[in-house]
DNA sequence: GCATCCATGTAACCAGTTACATGATTTG
DNA sequence: CAAATCATGTAACTGGTTACATGGATGC
Protein backbone atom coordinates (compact mmCIF):
# COMPACT_ATOMS: atom_id res chain seq x y z
CA UNK A 1 0.00 0.00 0.00
CA UNK A 2 2.97 2.78 1.04
CA UNK A 3 5.04 1.70 -1.18
CA UNK A 4 2.66 2.23 -4.37
CA UNK A 5 1.51 6.07 -2.70
CA UNK A 6 5.38 6.94 -1.97
CA UNK A 7 6.32 5.78 -5.98
CA UNK A 8 2.95 7.44 -7.29
CA UNK A 9 3.68 10.68 -5.60
CA UNK A 10 7.06 10.98 -6.92
CA UNK A 11 6.57 9.32 -10.16
CA UNK A 12 5.13 12.99 -10.72
CA UNK A 13 8.33 14.56 -9.09
CA UNK A 14 11.05 14.31 -6.37
CA UNK A 15 9.72 14.87 -3.01
CA UNK A 16 11.06 14.46 0.68
CA UNK A 17 9.76 12.91 3.18
CA UNK A 18 7.53 15.46 5.36
CA UNK A 19 6.28 16.73 1.90
CA UNK A 20 5.26 13.37 1.08
CA UNK A 21 3.25 12.74 4.08
CA UNK A 22 1.76 16.30 3.44
CA UNK A 23 0.54 15.58 0.35
CA UNK A 24 -0.81 11.90 0.83
CA UNK A 25 -2.55 13.52 4.12
CA UNK A 26 -4.27 15.90 1.79
CA UNK A 27 -4.74 14.07 -1.75
CA UNK A 28 -5.25 10.38 -0.26
CA UNK A 29 -6.69 11.69 3.06
CA UNK A 30 -9.71 10.21 2.98
CA UNK A 31 -7.92 6.85 2.25
CA UNK A 32 -5.98 6.12 5.47
CA UNK A 33 -3.48 8.37 7.43
CA UNK A 34 0.13 7.63 6.91
CA UNK A 35 2.30 8.10 9.77
CA UNK A 36 6.33 8.97 9.76
CA UNK A 37 7.13 5.77 11.86
CA UNK A 38 5.84 3.73 8.44
CA UNK A 39 7.48 6.48 5.49
CA UNK A 40 10.67 7.20 6.62
CA UNK A 41 11.72 2.97 7.14
CA UNK A 42 9.75 2.45 3.68
CA UNK A 43 12.06 5.26 1.63
CA UNK A 44 14.86 3.72 2.95
CA UNK A 45 13.56 0.29 1.97
CA UNK A 46 12.99 1.73 -1.49
CA UNK A 47 16.20 2.92 -1.57
CA UNK A 48 17.56 0.03 -0.42
CA UNK A 49 16.36 -1.69 -3.00
CA UNK A 50 16.95 1.33 -5.91
CA UNK A 51 13.59 1.93 -7.07
CA UNK A 52 14.65 5.46 -5.72
CA UNK A 53 17.34 7.48 -5.24
CA UNK A 54 18.42 10.53 -2.97
CA UNK A 55 19.08 13.49 -5.13
CA UNK A 56 21.43 15.77 -3.62
CA UNK A 57 20.44 18.84 -5.21
CA UNK A 58 21.02 21.28 -2.68
CA UNK A 59 18.95 23.80 -5.33
CA UNK A 60 20.75 25.73 -8.31
CA UNK A 61 22.65 22.61 -10.42
CA UNK A 62 20.05 19.82 -11.87
CA UNK A 63 22.12 16.56 -10.99
CA UNK A 64 21.11 13.91 -13.30
CA UNK A 65 21.09 15.34 -16.94
CA UNK A 66 18.10 14.35 -17.80
CA UNK A 67 15.86 15.58 -15.54
CA UNK A 68 16.11 19.39 -16.65
CA UNK A 69 15.17 22.51 -14.79
CA UNK A 70 13.46 20.71 -11.57
CA UNK A 71 10.86 22.81 -10.61
CA UNK A 72 9.79 20.50 -7.83
CA UNK A 73 11.13 21.81 -4.47
CA UNK A 74 11.43 25.12 -5.68
CA UNK A 75 7.76 25.52 -7.13
CA UNK A 76 6.68 23.74 -4.66
CA UNK A 77 7.68 26.44 -2.29
CA UNK A 78 6.72 29.12 -4.46
CA UNK A 79 2.93 27.36 -4.72
CA UNK A 80 2.42 27.57 -0.97
CA UNK A 81 3.73 30.93 -0.77
CA UNK A 82 1.10 32.19 -3.25
CA UNK A 83 -1.46 30.26 -1.07
CA UNK A 84 -0.90 32.61 1.41
CA UNK A 85 0.63 29.96 3.82
CA UNK A 86 3.18 30.86 6.55
CA UNK A 87 6.04 29.45 4.98
CA UNK A 88 9.84 28.98 5.93
CA UNK A 89 12.80 29.93 3.50
CA UNK A 90 14.54 28.14 1.63
CA UNK A 91 16.45 26.35 4.40
CA UNK A 92 17.27 23.13 1.82
CA UNK A 93 19.66 21.60 4.73
CA UNK A 94 18.62 18.65 6.03
CA UNK A 95 15.87 17.69 3.67
CA UNK A 96 16.64 14.16 1.50
CA UNK A 97 14.53 14.64 -1.72
CA UNK A 98 13.89 11.04 -3.65
CA UNK A 99 13.14 11.13 -6.96
CA UNK A 100 12.17 7.57 -8.42
CA UNK A 101 14.52 5.45 -10.85
CA UNK A 102 13.60 3.51 -13.70
CA UNK A 103 13.86 0.24 -11.41
CA UNK A 104 11.17 1.97 -9.28
CA UNK A 105 8.65 2.67 -12.18
CA UNK A 106 9.12 -0.71 -13.06
CA UNK A 107 8.38 -2.03 -9.58
CA UNK A 108 5.13 0.77 -9.66
CA UNK A 109 3.79 -1.15 -12.25
CA UNK A 110 4.06 -4.40 -10.88
CA UNK A 111 2.72 -3.14 -7.53
CA UNK A 112 -0.44 -1.96 -9.11
CA UNK A 113 -1.18 -4.89 -11.09
CA UNK A 114 0.17 -7.45 -8.34
CA UNK A 115 -3.10 -8.42 -6.43
CA UNK A 116 -0.73 -9.95 -2.74
CA UNK A 117 -3.22 -11.39 -0.56
CA UNK A 118 -2.75 -9.20 2.34
CA UNK A 119 -4.12 -6.04 0.18
CA UNK A 120 -6.91 -4.99 1.78
CA UNK A 121 -9.49 -5.09 -1.28
CA UNK A 122 -10.97 -1.72 -0.87
CA UNK A 123 -8.81 0.35 0.06
CA UNK A 124 -5.93 -1.39 -2.18
CA UNK A 125 -8.32 -0.62 -5.49
CA UNK A 126 -9.00 2.74 -4.11
CA UNK A 127 -5.24 3.82 -4.22
CA UNK A 128 -4.45 2.00 -7.16
CA UNK A 129 -7.21 3.57 -9.09
CA UNK A 130 -5.78 6.82 -7.59
CA UNK A 131 -2.63 6.10 -9.06
CA UNK A 132 -3.36 4.34 -12.49
CA UNK A 133 -3.61 7.44 -14.50
CA UNK A 134 0.14 7.33 -15.45
CA UNK A 135 -0.18 4.07 -16.47
CA UNK A 136 -0.31 2.13 -20.20
CA UNK A 137 -4.09 1.93 -21.41
CA UNK A 138 -3.83 -1.82 -21.18
CA UNK A 139 -2.71 -2.37 -17.66
CA UNK A 140 -5.07 0.21 -16.60
CA UNK A 141 -8.06 -1.59 -18.31
CA UNK A 142 -6.26 -5.49 -16.47
CA UNK A 143 -6.95 -3.24 -13.40
CA UNK A 144 -10.68 -2.69 -14.05
CA UNK A 145 -11.48 -6.13 -15.27
CA UNK A 146 -9.40 -7.50 -12.27
CA UNK A 147 -11.92 -5.69 -9.92
CA UNK A 148 -14.44 -6.52 -11.98
CA UNK A 149 -13.83 -10.20 -11.64
CA UNK A 150 -13.40 -9.98 -7.94
CA UNK A 151 -16.62 -8.07 -7.46
CA UNK A 152 -18.68 -10.81 -9.91
CA UNK A 153 -16.86 -13.18 -7.38
CA UNK A 154 -18.15 -11.87 -4.34
CA UNK A 155 -21.88 -11.53 -5.81
CA UNK A 156 -21.65 -14.92 -6.97
CA UNK A 157 -20.96 -16.36 -3.41
CA UNK A 158 -22.95 -14.26 -1.89
CA UNK A 159 -25.70 -15.44 -4.10
CA UNK A 160 -24.95 -19.22 -3.82
CA UNK A 161 -24.66 -19.31 -0.14
CA UNK A 162 -26.52 -17.00 1.99
CA UNK A 163 -23.38 -17.37 4.98
CA UNK A 164 -24.85 -15.56 7.61
CA UNK A 165 -26.11 -15.29 11.56
CA UNK A 166 -29.80 -15.52 11.63
CA UNK A 167 -30.19 -12.13 13.32
CA UNK A 168 -31.82 -9.14 12.23
CA UNK A 169 -28.87 -6.95 12.09
CA UNK A 170 -26.46 -9.78 10.39
CA UNK A 171 -29.34 -10.46 7.35
CA UNK A 172 -29.26 -6.47 7.26
CA UNK A 173 -25.79 -6.34 6.97
CA UNK A 174 -25.34 -9.04 4.70
CA UNK A 175 -28.45 -7.25 2.10
CA UNK A 176 -26.57 -3.32 2.62
CA UNK A 177 -23.20 -5.07 1.42
CA UNK A 178 -24.38 -6.84 -1.77
CA UNK A 179 -26.45 -3.73 -2.97
CA UNK A 180 -23.52 -2.27 -2.07
CA UNK A 181 -20.81 -4.61 -4.64
CA UNK A 182 -23.61 -4.29 -7.06
CA UNK A 183 -22.99 -0.51 -6.93
CA UNK A 184 -19.46 -0.94 -7.15
CA UNK A 185 -19.75 -3.42 -10.04
CA UNK A 186 -21.54 -0.95 -11.93
CA UNK A 187 -19.76 2.03 -11.67
CA UNK A 188 -16.26 -0.09 -12.69
CA UNK A 189 -17.81 -1.75 -15.55
CA UNK A 190 -18.78 2.36 -16.40
CA UNK A 191 -15.01 3.01 -16.13
CA UNK A 192 -14.10 -0.21 -18.16
CA UNK A 193 -16.79 1.56 -21.06
CA UNK A 194 -15.20 4.64 -20.76
CA UNK A 195 -11.85 3.39 -20.70
CA UNK A 196 -12.92 0.85 -23.90
CA UNK A 197 -14.44 3.82 -25.99
CA UNK A 198 -11.29 5.78 -25.90
CA UNK A 199 -9.04 3.19 -26.28
CA UNK A 200 -10.61 0.75 -28.76
CA UNK A 201 -8.09 -1.78 -27.95
CA UNK A 202 -6.96 -3.43 -31.55
CA UNK A 203 -5.72 -6.56 -29.57
CA UNK A 204 -9.29 -7.71 -27.99
CA UNK A 205 -11.26 -8.40 -31.68
CA UNK A 206 -14.63 -9.18 -29.32
CA UNK A 207 -13.85 -13.09 -28.53
CA UNK A 208 -11.28 -12.47 -25.87
CA UNK A 209 -13.51 -10.40 -24.04
CA UNK A 210 -15.03 -13.81 -22.82
CA UNK A 211 -12.11 -14.74 -20.17
CA UNK A 212 -10.35 -12.01 -19.03
CA UNK A 213 -8.80 -13.90 -16.13
CA UNK A 214 -5.73 -15.39 -18.97
CA UNK A 215 -5.26 -12.14 -21.26
CA UNK A 216 -1.89 -10.50 -19.57
CA UNK A 217 -1.91 -9.48 -23.63
CA UNK A 218 2.08 -9.64 -25.20
CA UNK A 219 1.84 -6.78 -26.95
CA UNK A 220 1.51 -4.43 -24.08
CA UNK A 221 3.81 -1.81 -25.63
CA UNK A 222 2.39 1.53 -26.10
CA UNK A 223 4.27 4.28 -27.50
CA UNK A 224 7.74 4.50 -25.11
CA UNK A 225 8.49 7.88 -23.89
CA UNK A 226 4.94 8.57 -23.32
CA UNK A 227 6.26 8.15 -19.43
CA UNK A 228 8.80 10.37 -19.71
CA UNK A 229 6.85 13.61 -21.19
CA UNK A 230 4.08 12.93 -18.80
CA UNK A 231 6.50 13.31 -15.89
CA UNK A 232 7.96 16.69 -17.32
CA UNK A 233 3.83 17.29 -17.54
CA UNK A 234 2.96 16.87 -14.33
CA UNK A 235 5.88 19.02 -12.92
CA UNK A 236 4.45 22.01 -14.07
CA UNK A 237 1.02 21.81 -12.88
CA UNK A 238 1.63 19.58 -9.50
CA UNK A 239 2.24 22.15 -7.21
CA UNK A 240 -2.01 22.22 -6.84
CA UNK B 1 -11.27 -7.76 15.85
CA UNK B 2 -10.62 -11.11 16.16
CA UNK B 3 -11.69 -11.02 20.16
CA UNK B 4 -14.99 -9.47 19.34
CA UNK B 5 -15.61 -12.49 16.76
CA UNK B 6 -14.42 -14.58 18.87
CA UNK B 7 -16.50 -13.07 22.39
CA UNK B 8 -19.51 -12.73 20.27
CA UNK B 9 -19.96 -16.46 19.47
CA UNK B 10 -18.85 -17.94 22.42
CA UNK B 11 -21.66 -15.83 24.10
CA UNK B 12 -23.52 -18.03 22.08
CA UNK B 13 -22.51 -21.39 23.36
CA UNK B 14 -19.09 -23.01 24.22
CA UNK B 15 -16.65 -23.91 21.57
CA UNK B 16 -13.26 -24.78 21.09
CA UNK B 17 -10.68 -23.44 18.41
CA UNK B 18 -11.22 -25.40 15.36
CA UNK B 19 -14.94 -25.00 15.41
CA UNK B 20 -14.49 -21.43 16.60
CA UNK B 21 -12.20 -21.03 13.14
CA UNK B 22 -14.81 -23.13 10.94
CA UNK B 23 -17.77 -20.66 12.51
CA UNK B 24 -15.82 -17.58 11.55
CA UNK B 25 -15.30 -18.99 8.27
CA UNK B 26 -18.93 -19.61 7.63
CA UNK B 27 -20.76 -17.27 9.16
CA UNK B 28 -18.35 -13.81 8.71
CA UNK B 29 -16.27 -15.31 5.90
CA UNK B 30 -17.57 -12.76 3.59
CA UNK B 31 -15.61 -9.92 6.23
CA UNK B 32 -12.38 -11.54 6.63
CA UNK B 33 -10.58 -14.52 7.29
CA UNK B 34 -9.00 -15.57 9.95
CA UNK B 35 -6.08 -18.31 10.61
CA UNK B 36 -5.17 -20.44 13.37
CA UNK B 37 -2.17 -18.60 13.81
CA UNK B 38 -3.94 -15.59 15.52
CA UNK B 39 -6.60 -17.38 16.60
CA UNK B 40 -5.34 -19.98 19.42
CA UNK B 41 -3.18 -16.81 20.72
CA UNK B 42 -6.05 -14.97 20.60
CA UNK B 43 -8.20 -17.44 22.94
CA UNK B 44 -4.87 -17.84 25.59
CA UNK B 45 -4.57 -14.46 25.51
CA UNK B 46 -8.81 -14.16 26.38
CA UNK B 47 -7.98 -16.74 28.37
CA UNK B 48 -5.30 -15.49 30.57
CA UNK B 49 -7.45 -11.97 31.59
CA UNK B 50 -10.07 -14.03 32.50
CA UNK B 51 -12.49 -13.48 29.96
CA UNK B 52 -12.93 -16.85 28.94
CA UNK B 53 -12.12 -20.27 30.86
CA UNK B 54 -11.91 -23.92 29.62
CA UNK B 55 -15.06 -25.94 29.76
CA UNK B 56 -13.25 -29.07 31.43
CA UNK B 57 -16.46 -31.43 30.46
CA UNK B 58 -15.56 -34.37 28.91
CA UNK B 59 -19.42 -34.71 27.79
CA UNK B 60 -21.58 -35.61 29.90
CA UNK B 61 -22.33 -33.27 33.13
CA UNK B 62 -23.35 -29.53 32.23
CA UNK B 63 -20.52 -27.93 34.41
CA UNK B 64 -21.89 -24.47 35.20
CA UNK B 65 -25.20 -24.93 36.25
CA UNK B 66 -25.97 -21.72 35.19
CA UNK B 67 -25.49 -23.26 31.86
CA UNK B 68 -28.29 -26.10 31.50
CA UNK B 69 -28.64 -28.00 28.64
CA UNK B 70 -26.16 -26.53 26.44
CA UNK B 71 -26.47 -29.23 23.42
CA UNK B 72 -23.02 -27.15 22.45
CA UNK B 73 -20.71 -29.96 21.58
CA UNK B 74 -23.62 -32.12 21.13
CA UNK B 75 -25.83 -30.39 19.36
CA UNK B 76 -23.27 -29.67 16.79
CA UNK B 77 -22.07 -32.83 15.77
CA UNK B 78 -25.65 -33.81 15.75
CA UNK B 79 -26.68 -30.95 12.72
CA UNK B 80 -23.26 -31.78 11.15
CA UNK B 81 -24.47 -35.43 10.85
CA UNK B 82 -27.69 -34.60 10.22
CA UNK B 83 -26.36 -32.47 7.19
CA UNK B 84 -24.58 -35.29 5.74
CA UNK B 85 -21.27 -34.79 6.32
CA UNK B 86 -18.97 -36.94 7.07
CA UNK B 87 -18.42 -36.51 10.59
CA UNK B 88 -15.76 -37.88 12.99
CA UNK B 89 -17.31 -39.43 16.63
CA UNK B 90 -16.91 -37.78 19.77
CA UNK B 91 -12.99 -37.86 19.82
CA UNK B 92 -13.24 -35.54 22.64
CA UNK B 93 -9.88 -36.02 23.79
CA UNK B 94 -7.66 -33.14 23.17
CA UNK B 95 -10.12 -30.61 22.40
CA UNK B 96 -10.28 -27.50 24.71
CA UNK B 97 -13.55 -26.09 24.64
CA UNK B 98 -13.71 -22.59 25.60
CA UNK B 99 -16.67 -20.61 27.72
CA UNK B 100 -16.95 -17.43 28.02
CA UNK B 101 -17.12 -15.56 31.46
CA UNK B 102 -18.71 -12.81 33.23
CA UNK B 103 -15.60 -10.64 32.68
CA UNK B 104 -15.81 -11.67 29.27
CA UNK B 105 -19.10 -10.81 28.53
CA UNK B 106 -18.20 -6.93 29.69
CA UNK B 107 -15.71 -6.95 27.93
CA UNK B 108 -17.18 -7.70 24.69
CA UNK B 109 -19.49 -4.81 25.11
CA UNK B 110 -16.51 -2.41 26.06
CA UNK B 111 -15.04 -3.64 22.90
CA UNK B 112 -18.47 -2.99 20.52
CA UNK B 113 -18.69 0.53 21.94
CA UNK B 114 -15.16 1.27 21.94
CA UNK B 115 -13.06 2.91 18.60
CA UNK B 116 -10.17 2.51 18.74
CA UNK B 117 -7.54 3.94 16.25
CA UNK B 118 -6.88 1.33 14.46
CA UNK B 119 -10.12 -0.29 13.71
CA UNK B 120 -10.75 -0.57 10.03
CA UNK B 121 -14.11 1.81 10.14
CA UNK B 122 -16.06 -0.67 7.52
CA UNK B 123 -15.06 -3.79 8.52
CA UNK B 124 -15.04 -3.20 12.41
CA UNK B 125 -18.43 -1.54 11.96
CA UNK B 126 -20.06 -4.40 10.15
CA UNK B 127 -18.20 -6.92 12.31
CA UNK B 128 -19.92 -5.03 15.57
CA UNK B 129 -23.21 -4.73 14.23
CA UNK B 130 -23.17 -9.02 13.32
CA UNK B 131 -22.67 -8.94 17.01
CA UNK B 132 -24.71 -6.52 18.19
CA UNK B 133 -27.80 -9.09 18.72
CA UNK B 134 -27.47 -9.29 22.26
CA UNK B 135 -26.58 -6.14 23.08
CA UNK B 136 -28.84 -4.54 25.24
CA UNK B 137 -30.89 -2.16 22.93
CA UNK B 138 -29.61 1.28 24.55
CA UNK B 139 -26.14 -0.22 23.75
CA UNK B 140 -26.64 -0.73 20.53
CA UNK B 141 -28.48 2.21 19.45
CA UNK B 142 -25.43 3.61 20.83
CA UNK B 143 -23.53 1.97 18.24
CA UNK B 144 -25.37 2.56 15.06
CA UNK B 145 -25.57 6.35 16.48
CA UNK B 146 -21.71 6.32 16.50
CA UNK B 147 -21.76 5.30 13.19
CA UNK B 148 -24.14 7.75 11.90
CA UNK B 149 -21.63 10.82 13.09
CA UNK B 150 -18.31 8.74 11.95
CA UNK B 151 -20.46 8.82 8.56
CA UNK B 152 -21.74 12.51 8.30
CA UNK B 153 -18.36 13.50 9.56
CA UNK B 154 -16.72 11.88 6.78
CA UNK B 155 -19.09 14.11 4.20
CA UNK B 156 -18.84 17.00 5.43
CA UNK B 157 -15.00 16.62 5.07
CA UNK B 158 -15.21 15.62 1.45
CA UNK B 159 -17.69 18.21 0.94
CA UNK B 160 -15.91 21.14 2.44
CA UNK B 161 -12.28 19.83 1.11
CA UNK B 162 -12.79 18.16 -2.27
CA UNK B 163 -8.85 16.86 -1.67
CA UNK B 164 -8.13 14.47 -4.16
CA UNK B 165 -5.89 14.36 -7.52
CA UNK B 166 -7.25 15.63 -10.14
CA UNK B 167 -7.03 12.99 -12.63
CA UNK B 168 -10.10 11.61 -14.02
CA UNK B 169 -9.71 8.08 -11.99
CA UNK B 170 -9.08 10.27 -8.85
CA UNK B 171 -12.53 12.12 -8.84
CA UNK B 172 -14.49 9.35 -10.39
CA UNK B 173 -13.14 7.73 -7.42
CA UNK B 174 -14.02 10.35 -4.87
CA UNK B 175 -17.48 10.71 -6.15
CA UNK B 176 -18.34 7.08 -5.70
CA UNK B 177 -17.18 6.97 -2.62
CA UNK B 178 -19.37 10.01 -1.60
CA UNK B 179 -22.06 8.40 -2.76
CA UNK B 180 -21.29 5.19 -1.26
CA UNK B 181 -21.00 6.76 1.58
CA UNK B 182 -24.42 8.41 1.49
CA UNK B 183 -26.00 5.32 1.03
CA UNK B 184 -24.19 3.94 4.14
CA UNK B 185 -25.50 6.24 6.02
CA UNK B 186 -29.55 5.94 4.60
CA UNK B 187 -28.92 2.69 5.96
CA UNK B 188 -27.35 3.18 9.38
CA UNK B 189 -30.48 5.62 9.80
CA UNK B 190 -33.02 3.18 8.58
CA UNK B 191 -31.71 0.90 11.32
CA UNK B 192 -31.66 3.79 13.91
CA UNK B 193 -35.13 4.35 13.16
CA UNK B 194 -36.34 0.97 13.07
CA UNK B 195 -34.39 0.53 16.41
CA UNK B 196 -36.50 3.79 18.07
CA UNK B 197 -40.13 2.25 16.74
CA UNK B 198 -39.47 -1.03 18.68
CA UNK B 199 -37.95 0.38 21.57
CA UNK B 200 -39.02 3.57 22.57
CA UNK B 201 -36.39 5.39 24.46
CA UNK B 202 -38.20 6.89 27.85
CA UNK B 203 -35.01 8.62 28.28
CA UNK B 204 -35.66 10.94 25.52
CA UNK B 205 -39.40 12.22 25.79
CA UNK B 206 -39.21 15.52 24.70
CA UNK B 207 -37.61 15.42 21.11
CA UNK B 208 -39.50 12.58 20.24
CA UNK B 209 -42.85 14.15 20.16
CA UNK B 210 -41.68 16.47 16.93
CA UNK B 211 -40.51 13.63 15.24
CA UNK B 212 -43.17 13.47 12.41
CA UNK B 213 -42.14 9.92 11.73
CA UNK B 214 -43.53 8.41 14.89
CA UNK B 215 -45.35 11.07 15.93
CA UNK B 216 -48.59 8.66 15.84
CA UNK B 217 -48.48 8.45 19.82
CA UNK B 218 -46.26 8.88 22.84
CA UNK B 219 -47.63 5.21 23.75
CA UNK B 220 -46.14 3.13 21.10
CA UNK B 221 -45.41 0.17 23.22
CA UNK B 222 -43.67 -2.59 21.81
CA UNK B 223 -43.68 -6.00 23.54
CA UNK B 224 -41.43 -5.40 26.22
CA UNK B 225 -38.93 -8.48 26.64
CA UNK B 226 -38.28 -8.94 22.77
CA UNK B 227 -34.70 -9.61 23.00
CA UNK B 228 -34.95 -12.04 25.44
CA UNK B 229 -37.09 -14.08 23.25
CA UNK B 230 -34.48 -13.29 20.47
CA UNK B 231 -31.46 -14.43 22.42
CA UNK B 232 -33.29 -17.76 24.00
CA UNK B 233 -34.27 -18.37 19.66
CA UNK B 234 -30.46 -17.94 18.95
CA UNK B 235 -29.40 -20.42 21.18
CA UNK B 236 -31.38 -23.13 19.59
CA UNK B 237 -31.02 -22.31 16.12
CA UNK B 238 -27.73 -21.34 16.46
CA UNK B 239 -26.01 -25.30 15.94
CA UNK B 240 -26.96 -24.58 12.34
C1' DG C 1 15.59 33.72 23.20
C1' DC C 2 11.57 31.15 22.82
C1' DA C 3 7.73 29.05 20.40
C1' DT C 4 6.79 27.03 16.21
C1' DC C 5 7.23 24.82 12.23
C1' DC C 6 10.19 21.90 9.25
C1' DA C 7 12.45 17.53 8.97
C1' DT C 8 14.39 12.95 9.97
C1' DG C 9 14.54 9.22 12.34
C1' DT C 10 14.25 5.07 16.10
C1' DA C 11 11.96 1.74 19.39
C1' DA C 12 8.33 -0.66 20.97
C1' DC C 13 4.23 -2.39 19.92
C1' DC C 14 0.02 -4.45 17.44
C1' DA C 15 -2.95 -7.46 15.08
C1' DG C 16 -2.79 -10.03 11.99
C1' DT C 17 -0.42 -13.44 8.40
C1' DT C 18 2.05 -17.95 6.47
C1' DA C 19 4.54 -21.91 7.15
C1' DC C 20 5.71 -25.35 9.90
C1' DA C 21 5.52 -29.08 13.77
C1' DT C 22 2.90 -32.28 16.26
C1' DG C 23 -0.19 -35.62 17.40
C1' DA C 24 -4.87 -37.97 18.28
C1' DT C 25 -8.80 -40.38 16.06
C1' DT C 26 -11.36 -42.38 12.45
C1' DT C 27 -12.14 -44.76 8.42
C1' DG C 28 -11.42 -47.48 4.41
C1' DC D 1 -1.79 -49.66 8.60
C1' DA D 2 -2.19 -45.67 5.73
C1' DA D 3 -4.63 -41.61 4.63
C1' DA D 4 -7.70 -38.16 5.90
C1' DT D 5 -9.51 -35.26 9.20
C1' DC D 6 -9.66 -33.10 13.64
C1' DA D 7 -7.13 -30.32 16.71
C1' DT D 8 -3.58 -27.42 18.91
C1' DG D 9 0.07 -24.91 18.76
C1' DT D 10 4.85 -22.10 17.68
C1' DA D 11 8.13 -19.05 14.94
C1' DA D 12 9.12 -15.78 11.82
C1' DC D 13 7.43 -12.25 9.30
C1' DT D 14 4.44 -8.07 7.71
C1' DG D 15 2.97 -3.65 7.40
C1' DG D 16 1.58 -0.80 9.63
C1' DT D 17 0.90 2.17 14.42
C1' DT D 18 2.21 5.55 18.51
C1' DA D 19 5.46 7.74 21.21
C1' DC D 20 9.61 9.50 21.63
C1' DA D 21 14.34 11.80 20.51
C1' DT D 22 16.72 15.10 17.98
C1' DG D 23 17.87 19.10 15.78
C1' DG D 24 17.92 23.15 12.20
C1' DA D 25 15.52 27.46 10.73
C1' DT D 26 12.53 31.23 11.42
C1' DG D 27 9.40 34.66 13.17
C1' DC D 28 8.08 37.44 16.72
Amino acid sequence: MLEIAVLGLLREQPLHGYELKKRLGETLGFLWGVSYGSLYPALRRLEREGAIEVVTAPLPSAPGGAFAGTGSLKGDLAAARRAGARVAKPSRRTRKAYRITERGNAKFEELLLADDPHADDEKAFALKLAFCAALPPAARLELLERRRLALLGRLDRARRAPATRPDRYSRSLLEHRTRSTQRDLEWVEELIAAERAEQPDPNEPATRAVDPVTNISPVTDAAPGADVIELQHVQEGATR
